[in-house]
DNA sequence: ATAAAAACCCACTATAATACTGGGTTTTAG
DNA sequence: CTAAAACCCAGTATTATAGTGGGTTTTTAT
């Protein structure tokens, strides 16, 4: 399991998505304005949240995307997993074999890391993220944190 | 905070680093041939875990690198953010303001599941994964995961 | 002393992933 | 019929990942 910018993107696009459905279908171009995301990037994330049946899109005039699902019944580990592809696999390709033959560490160490990763992703719908950002349900679309220490600039966050 | 393959690397390497400490020093040149790591990658990821004093290293020969602390003082969390640079802050800048002098979602959403998923990986010491490795502790090269079931073919993981 | 092993350092390069640009085509509401 | 939107795709710029290849210093052993 993969976490990366990538991830947040996809993320971030869903809480705003799940913010203002209660309107009818969100466009990717509001996203896109409310986020700063690139309108086609976000196409990109969004075929894969699609294709993953996080959400459903609609065409024409009004349309846009509604989550698929309840917003505490999407995680944030598939969201995460629906955006980040597979990435070939280099060395033991697939295989318990690797290194001439011998399995190496990384192989079982970090498919055991990552399921327990996955696990606590698992473990975060969307509707908590979404609460947390402090907004009323409404159609505010800026957003403050009031539970959020503005002032931890903690070295170990990467925050864009 | 992220979560990529070169944390993956690093970890890997430490967790090959203390499995065999035991007769001292460990050379770069033998965890690269370990884990198939090219020696110079694993020099920058060590130049930077050193300054983050996870290793010392001992010059000349019968040198090579050693836990700066004991194997259960060091987490998989401290070990990944020691070679994940913090990477240019894109939008916000290090303030609170983005997008037009609002504050964007990404920014305290992300910080907030980022210190939790920091929290996590804290928790999970580099002894407990060395452990876990099945190794006997003893200067083994090879190793098997009789905890880990092999035919879980998860596709939610990303194994290289 | 000298040679060799290792950390340590640095500049460059190849590959891959990220994110975007820009053009389409379909679908559908009005 | 028009326009708004999803949906699609090929290409590109930027960045991160991982590696190559050269060095210098430190230190041990001969």
């Amino acid at each position: 399991m993969r976490l990366t910018t990538k991830g947040r993107y996809a993320v971030t696009a869903m809480i705003d998505l799940s913010i203002h459905q209660a309107n009818g279908p969100v466009t990717l171009k509001s996203i896109s304005d409310n986020q700063g995301i690139s309108l086609s990037y976000l196409e990109q994330l969004f075929a894969k949240m699609r294709k993953s049946e996080l959400v459903t899109g609609t065409r024409g005039p009004g349309g846009g995307y509604v989550l698929a699902r309840d917003v505490d019944h999407i995680s944030i580990a598939e969201i995460v997993v629906a955006v980040d592809e597979p990435l070939d696999i280099t060395k033991c390709e697939g295989l318990q074999n690797c290194h001439d033959g011998k399995r190496c560490l990384t192989h079982g160490l970090w498919s055991e890391l990552s399921d327990q990763l996955y696990g606590f992703l698992a473990g975060i719908p969307l509707g908590k993220l979404m609460r947390q950002s402090g907004i009323d349900q409404q159609d505010r679309q800026y957003v403050n944190f009031p539970e959020l220490d503005s002032s931890s600039d903690n070295p170990k966050l990467e925050v864009n």
